[in-house]
DNA sequence: TTAACATATGATTATTTGTTCATATGTATC
DNA sequence: GATACATATGAACAAATAATCATATGTTAA
């Protein structure tokens, strides 16, 4: 490369880079964005999101279906729920969850799709 | 509930966990999601991949665009790099990366859809 | 209101992980 | 080959986090 040409590139690289800048969501986005995937980016939880994939479950379904602790199962729900990947709702002494939205299973298969490959 | 629909109630349960148990996909497959996922859920590491959502980048661009040291973008795109999210092309001196596949975009695009509630 | 059951939560601990610093590898030009 | 530039990598350290244990809260039925 010529001393020019050598001169053109950097110059190209830096419009390149700025109008990349320009497009970026802001940083909190990006960081709320990083936490979502952060919340299934855990194999317990998959576990348990994937578990509800078809039917609401209680706690302790969850703990025995998938031979965890209740404490454990507690407090990954509490995370899930923080981050409204699951809805839930009393019948008695139990407490049933599901999946809060078709996003939730969006994003699921997607990753699926990536994984099966 | 009576004693009877007490007993009903946890045959019914157990039937659920049962039939959910064996719709379950393998641990293995599950562990890989969750591995996957966790590649999406670091703020550096989505902040990058965001960037090259229009284009390909190189490592320098992309250290200077997110203020990062080249070490930091090197060791990121390498985690990128082993979980088939990005490829990479050399040219001369630089080498530049960009999105793997439209797997990668839907992935970070459902997660923008659930962010921007 | 007490006992029994279901779920939630706080503190602690062990493990995982991202960044930094130093250095190595690879490429083009002289 | 020597130099300069671009990228990769290994080791070490600090911060984040999931599981466990103990305990608290909430609900039902006697």
């Amino acid at each position: 490369m010529s001393e020019k040409e050598e001169k053109e590139f950097l110059a190209a690289r830096d419009d390149v880079v700025k109008k990349v800048l320009e497009a970026q969501p802001d940083d909190e986005i990006l960081y709320d964005l990083a936490e979502l995937f952060k919340v299934f980016g855990d194999s317990t939880r998959i576990k348990i999101l994937y578990s509800m994939f078809e039917t609401e479950l209680c706690v302790n379904d969850i703990a025995r279906l998938l031979n965890l602790s209740q404490s454990s199962v507690s407090h990954q729900l509490r995370i899930l729920k923080s981050s409204k990947l699951v809805k839930f709702r009393r019948e008695g002494k139990s407490i049933f969850y599901s999946l809060d939205d078709e996003h939730v299973r969006a994003i699921i298969s997607m990753g699926m799709e990536h994984v099966e490959e």
